[in-house]
DNA sequence: TAGATATTTAGAAAAACATCTAAATATTAA
DNA sequence: TTAATATTTAGATGTTTTTCTAAATATCTA
């Protein structure tokens, strides 16, 4: 959960995000995008997949990073708990 | 959007974030949870304050905070768009 | 296999952040 | 008004994070 959180606080990270929301893209597609040099964003991008945000496959090459959604669900899962003060604080939670 | 995500990349403060769920608390309360200075702890809260995560009232000697549970609502906005790929990309994203 | 392209790793420098102690401010109670 | 309690502000310090340049690794093509 802190890594998730800790990769969602930098705005570059955010913003890579929003660009694979639409398709998937190369590593050098993604770095492109930004005023930053490639190794600045390829360790962006290390710590997105380190947090699960997103995944890397290699083709040819290029390595294609796409968008996984499912670890949202965890984030949202702690957003209803903490706006709804009559859920149980369940276990694993802080940590 | 950023203070908000800033707000939450640290851990002390999602805890604080957590114990003002169940209950306003003042800040002396607050700090005593935790292993680190009042200083700090108040430093934390600005923070959340600043992110509009938590509103302070002084109630005698005491300041009391409490969870300002409606700016998830842009946490949520921004999950949701990011998970839905045919939400169109909205005015103001993206910082 | 040699050269070109794509990406990452290593190591260093700069910026941002969390934390501390000491001092300042605000409120209450004697 | 003085002393006690609650909290914040100021300024310093150590740690983490972001970013850079240079070099290494992996793949493809001629």
């Amino acid at each position: 959960m802190n890594l998730l959180f800790k990769a969602l606080a930098d705005p570059t990270r955010r913003q890579i995000l929003e660009q694979l929301r639409i398709k998937d893209r190369s590593a050098g597609e993604i770095a492109n995008a930004f005023d930053i040099t490639k190794p600045s964003v390829s360790h962006h991008l290390a710590l997105l997949k380190q947090a699960q945000l997103v995944m890397a496959h290699r083709k040819g090459q290029s390595i294609i990073y796409s968008l996984n959604t499912t670890v949202f669900q965890d984030l949202l899962t702690w957003i209803y708990t903490i706006k709804d003060p009559h859920s149980p604080k369940k276990d694993g939670e802080g940590e």
